[in-house]
DNA sequence: GGTGAAAGTTTTTCTCT
DNA sequence: AGAGAAAAACTTTCACC
């Protein structure tokens, strides 16, 4: 083999892929032909560029974001596990526990004192409550939860920032 | 006007509805006549239902992922930050100041001790003590930041799940 | 890399059930 | 509400620059 067909970082982004992104990361079912005219191109160089940013992993996935409440799913927590052993192994345990859960949405190791930070939905207090007593707090290996309710979210960016180029 | 043209929340979901939004959850880009073959449906009323749920507001929008390390952002970061005052007008001071940063992706209000859990994201570990120093230390009405920084994260799933009916 | 035109799909509207 | 057919728009490929 010679190309890196896959997933390779390949070129430097311009600010016309930069253009391509900012505009996929807010509006992600925008048109072929409407992205290439925010990008001041004709349809096809762009579609070549979208795939190419497809392609090298630029771009990861496309997602609908839904309404939380219309789904029922009226309270988010985050909670900060920390647990018995930091071997692999065991993370790994605790990781694996949290992937089987809808409930939980992101699951990030932290550094310092506090090993995870878990992001949680639910429908009610109630239906959250049951989860952190019969799912969180008896996963492999956790030596304690302390959760924080969300009362509100002022700012809930998708994805990272597109720096001008 | 008689009938609710916006964002009402119009008819219960049924199973039909609840394949449509999770599977434009996870494939955004999904063409209208794969997702109605997916639901069971011809292209036209599953059409009709899609845009029904984004009038209703259950789907609030599209959005494509972006690689974080693709675009140079090595780096997240949690930060909770408690106020110094709790008065709804000194509340917003700080999630106006929040919304103005481009680092910072997410910004939650937590009840108990703490009162903000607040997501960001950085070039590297120096942008990262810059930003916290200049921007977010000083940010109207703090009175104390605790960061941790990610490590590695194994869950991180766009929305919230989508039950079977 | 970009352009313009052509071919192939998809989206979208309409009519009917 | 959903289906089939038709029109309009978009995507995708190709030849050329």
């Amino acid at each position: 083999m010679k190309g890196n067909a896959v997933a390779g970082q390949s070129q430097p982004l311009d600010s016309i892929d930069r253009v391509i992104l900012s505009t996929l990361q807010k509006e992600g079912r925008i048109t072929n032909v409407d992205l290439a005219s925010r990008a001041g191109l004709t349809a096809p160089p762009c579609l070549r560029r979208v795939r190419a940013l497809e392609d090298g992993g630029v771009i990861e996935s496309y997602h609908a974001r839904l309404s939380a409440s219309a789904l029922g799913y009226g309270i988010m927590v985050f909670a900060l596990v920390s647990l018995k052993s930091q071997a692999e192994a065991d993370l790994k345990a605790f990781e694996t526990h949290m992937a089987t859960l809808p409930e939980v949405r992101e699951c990030h190791m932290l550094n310092g004192e506090i090993d995870f930070i878990v992001k949680i939905v639910a429908h009610d207090l109630q239906a959250f409550q049951s989860f952190l007593t019969s799912q969180l707090t008896p996963a492999p290996n956790v030596a304690g939860v302390k959760t924080s309710l969300v009362i509100r979210t002022s700012k809930d960016e998708p994805g990272i920032p597109v720096d001008p180029a």
